[in-house]
DNA sequence: ATGGTTGGGTTCCAA
């Protein structure tokens, strides 16, 4: 399960809610917006998440990945874009002899004006697409998931509006273009597998509206990808919705696979 | 064209 969960200690009990009902392996979060010796470890382990792995920062930002089962082996990840802003963490899980690699991204949002020129913000996001694609170009992924929110909504029924968002951060094909590229070093999109790609498919609702569920103008901007090698091993696929309708909700909603390791 | 809300800081920034 991936969430960006904009502040883990506000959202434990929401958290708590979810765990208990959709019961997740594996957690990957995102936004957590808390330091690695604030963290609640004890909390998480008491929700039966003893394996950890986080970087945090204060008010911005910040990874975790939580699993029932052992890790392998915690893995460097590069810093990208010479920041060390807590955007990206990964681990080995399973069996020692064949480990499927997990990888977590909180991918930047790029800011409002869609302008590398005017909008530093949008540059960062820009330049961040293209360095984690030279990466996993030359790191070609196999037996990987990648989750996360990846920020970037690259299909025209991914958001409300393509033609109303074509000139808007998360939709523009300046950022489409890298998010494909990136998807294309060797990932499958599972959550595009299990919906068509004509099917609206949302992850996030701003806050910034009266009624999110009446007006209904979402994005997908989480995202599921399986390096292809194992592509056929991912069984499941739901985006819990309902999710957003909780008491004091994320903007975004949790995204479940199953894949069957 | 505009402004709407939330979180984590502080008197504003990022989303």
């Amino acid at each position: 399960m991936t969430w960006n969960i904009n502040s883990l200690r506000l959202r434990l009990p929401l958290l708590q809610q979810i765990v208990m009902r959709d019961q997740p392996d594996i957690l990957c979060l995102q936004e957590t917006k808390v330091t690695d010796d604030l963290f609640p470890a004890e909390s998480l382990t008491a929700l039966g998440f003893e394996y950890q792995h986080f970087t945090g920062m204060k008010s911005y930002n910040g990874v975790a990945i939580l699993s029932r089962t052992p890790f392998i082996r915690v893995l460097e990840t590069p810093i990208w874009c010479e920041k060390s802003d807590c955007r990206h963490n990964a681990v080995e899980i399973g069996d020692a002899s064949k480990p499927i690699t997990i990888h977590n991204f909180y991918v930047p949002a790029g800011g409002d004006i869609p302008d590398p020129v005017e909008n530093p913000k949008f540059a960062h996001k820009l330049r961040f697409l293209d360095e984690v694609t030279a990466w996993f170009a030359a790191h070609r992924p196999e037996r990987a998931i990648l989750v996360g929110d990846l920020n970037t909504a690259p299909l025209e029924q991914d958001v409300w509006s393509h033609k109303q968002l074509l000139n808007v951060v998360c939709h523009t094909e300046p950022e489409v273009r890298r998010h494909v590229a990136w998807q294309n070093t060797g990932f499958t999109d599972v959550m595009r597998v299990m919906v068509p790609a004509d099917q609206k498919l949302y992850t996030w609702w701003s806050y910034r509206n009266r009624d999110w569920a009446a007006s209904d103008r979402g994005r997908r901007l989480d995202h599921i990808w399986v390096s292809d090698d194992i592509a056929a091993r991912f069984e499941t696929m739901r985006v819990l919705r309902d999710i957003r309708g909780a008491a004091g909700p994320s903007d975004h909603v949790p995204v479940f696979a199953d894949i069957a390791l």
